[in-house]
DNA sequence: AGCTCTTATGAATCATTGA
DNA sequence: GTCAATGATTCATAAGAGC
C-alpha cells in the first residue's frame, strides 16, 4: 500500500521501438533490475519475434550489451526463457545464449525454475506436458543486491495438524506455496515462522477471462522485483509485451521502463499500466479518505 | 510383486571398474535404458570422480559413446546431473556436455526437472537453496519406447465437479471435431481417474536410516525405468554408486548391470542388491506360502 | 462475507493435410 | 520434395457467477 505522495513520485513509462535503439537514450547504470521474457525463437517467420533459432544468439547479444550498460553494477538481469521443441528435439539456442552471455562478461549466477502448475494440456507419444521455464539470473558482479527477507514465506505447524487429512494433490499444492510465496490462503495462515524459499518457484500461469494474454503471471516479476530491488529503484523490461512487469513494479513502488517493438503491445502496456495506476490510486484514496474529506 | 520363478530369471550384476573398460564386454544394443548420475565435476581433485570441470566433457564423451553402442536404438539415456556453484557462478560444463552429446549423435529429446521437495538446508547471501536437478533425456532415434500409462498419477479433485456439466466452451471444442466425436470424448473423460504427469517430478530426497547416502532416491530411477522399459528389459547404470538403480530395476522386474570404479561402492552396491533380493524373495515366499507348504 | 459451482483458456506439440 | 496450416489431444487454475 503506497500513499498518493509516494505514487506521484513514481515513474512508469512505456516506449515503442526496438530496445536496441530506445535504450541508447538511457544513461549507464540507471537500472537495478532487468526482468524480461524475450520473444522466443521461432521457426515460423511471421509470428511475433520471428527470430530463427540459428540466429537467436546473434540477435540477442547486442541487446544484452545494452542491458549490461544501463544496469547498475549491483544489479541483476533475470531472463525468463524456454526452448521449444523442433523436430522432436529441444532447441539448444538457450544453452548457447548462456555461454555467449558469459563471454560478454555476464556472470551466470543462478538458474531459477518456474514450475507452471497449470501447464498447457496435451498428449504426445514421445514427451509429457512442458511444465517449467528457466529464469536465468545474470549479474555484473559477484556481489549484488538481494533482499532475501522480502520473499520469505510464512510457515505454520502444518506437518502435525493438516498433513494427514490432505490428499497427495493438496500436499503438492501446499509445498508449492511454501516454495513460491504466493497463493491467496497464505494471508490467512497464522504467521508463526517464516522460511526462505528455494530456487524453484511454483506459480500458475494466469488464465483469467482477460482478452489479452501475458506470457507470465504478474507474480513472476513480482517475486524477482521484491528480491532484487528496493522501493524507489528502477526496473527495465525491454520486451515488455502487455506490460505485466511494469504493472508489478508500479504496485511494488518501483519506477519502471517498458519497451516493445510491436505498437499494439506498447499501447496495450500503456493501458494496462494506466488502469493499474487508477486502481492503486483508488485504493490509496480510500485509505486516506477520512483525512482528505476533512481537509476539503 | 513377482513370483520366484520370474525372479530367478532376473539378472542383477555389479561390476567393479571403469565403465569405459567394463562395457567393452557387452554387445551392441543390449540395453533398453541407461540411467545414471555421474560423479560431478569438482575443482578439488581428491573427491570421488575427481574430474575437473574443464576436463569433464572430454572425460565423459568416450564413455557416452559406449553407452550409445550398448543401447538399443529404441532405448533411452537419462542423465541426472546438476552443475555446482564455483566461484559464485554456475558451472557451464553441463551445457557444454549437452552440446557435445548432440554432436556425438544423441538426440536431446527432453529435459525433465527433478524438484527436490525437501532439499538440503542452508543459507547464502547470494542464492537460495538448490531444490532441483536436471534429468536429461537423450535418445538414439526420434521414435523410442515410452510407456506413458505406467507413470500416470491420480487426478486432481477438480475432475468430479467439472464433469457434472460440460461448459459451453467444451461443447464448442467438441463440435469443432468431425461427426461423432462428441459422445466418444465424454466417455473418455468419465472413466478417467488418472492423468499423465508433466516433465516436472516432485520427489523427496531420501532421508532414511541408512548409514550411506545415495545421490538420488530410489523413486527417481523407478520413474524412468517404468516409463522407458518393460518387465524383463535391461537397465544399465555405469556409475552405480550404492546400487540404487539396480535395486529399483530388480524390484520392478528388470534385469540390470551396475558398474562403479570405486571398490567400496561396487561392494556396497552388491550388498544392497543382495538384501533387496532377500526382501523380495521373502515377500514372494509369503505370497506363495500356502502352495509351498502343501508341496513339501 | 464466504462458500460452491461454472467456465474459459493457456509461450504446447505431433500427425495429417494442403499448397 | 519442402514448407505451411489445421486438427486432435489434454489438465489445472482462477475469475466470475450463484447462493
Amino acid at each position: 500500500m503506497y500513499k498518493r505522495s509516494q505514487m506521484a513520485a513514481l515513474k512508469t513509462d512505456i516506449f515503442h521501438g526496438d530496445c536496441l535503439d530506445v535504450l541508447k537514450k538511457f544513461p549507464d547504470g540507471k537500472f537495478d533490475l532487468v526482468f524480461t521474457s524475450p520473444p522466443y525463437a521461432d521457426r515460423r517467420k511471421h509470428t511475433y519475434g520471428g527470430v530463427k533459432p540459428e540466429e537467436y544468439v546473434e540477435w540477442f547479444l547486442p541487446r544484452a550489451a545494452e542491458f549490461r550498460r544501463v544496469l547498475k553494477s549491483s544489479g541483476s538481469f533475470v531472463l525468463n526463457i524456454k526452448e521449444k521443441v523442433e523436430d522432436g528435439e529441444r532447441h539448444t539456442f538457450v544453452l548457447e545464449l548462456i555461454l555467449a552471455l558469459r563471454k560478454q562478461g555476464w556472470l551466470w549466477t543462478e538458474e531459477y525454475i518456474w514450475h507452471k502448475k497449470n501447464c498447457h494440456p496435451g498428449k504426445w507419444p514421445n514427451r509429457f506436458r512442458d511444465a517449467w521455464e528457466r529464469c536465468l539470473h545474470f549479474t555484473r558482479e559477484k556481489h549484488f543486491k538481494m533482499n532475501q527477507e522480502a520473499v520469505m514465506v510464512p510457515m505454520g505447524d502444518w506437518k502435525e495438524k493438516r498433513l494427514r487429512s490432505l490428499g497427495t494433490n493438496d500436499i503438492v499444492r501446499f509445498q508449492s506455496r511454501v516454495g513460491s510465496g504466493f497463493g491467496k490462503n497464505i494471508a490467512n495462515w497464522k504467521d508463526r515462522e517464516r522460511a526462505y524459499p528455494s530456487n524453484v518457484l511454483h506459480l500458475a500461469t494466469e488464465c483469467g477471462n482477460k482478452d489479452h494474454s501475458a506470457a507470465f503471471p504478474k507474480s513472476l516479476p513480482e517475486w524477482f522485483i521484491k528480491l532484487f530491488t528496493d522501493a524507489g529503484d528502477w526496473v527495465l523490461d525491454p520486451f515488455v509485451g502487455s506490460g505485466t512487469t511494469c504493472v508489478a513494479a508500479q504496485e511494488l513502488g518501483r519506477n519502471s521502463i517498458g519497451i516493445d517493438i510491436k505498437r499494439e503491445f506498447s499501447e496495450l502496456a500503456e493501458n494496462e499500466v494506466e488502469s493499474a495506476t487508477m486502481a492503486l490510486m483508488e485504493r490509496a484514496t480510500k485509505t486516506n479518505g477520512y483525512h482528505k474529506k476533512n481537509k476539503r
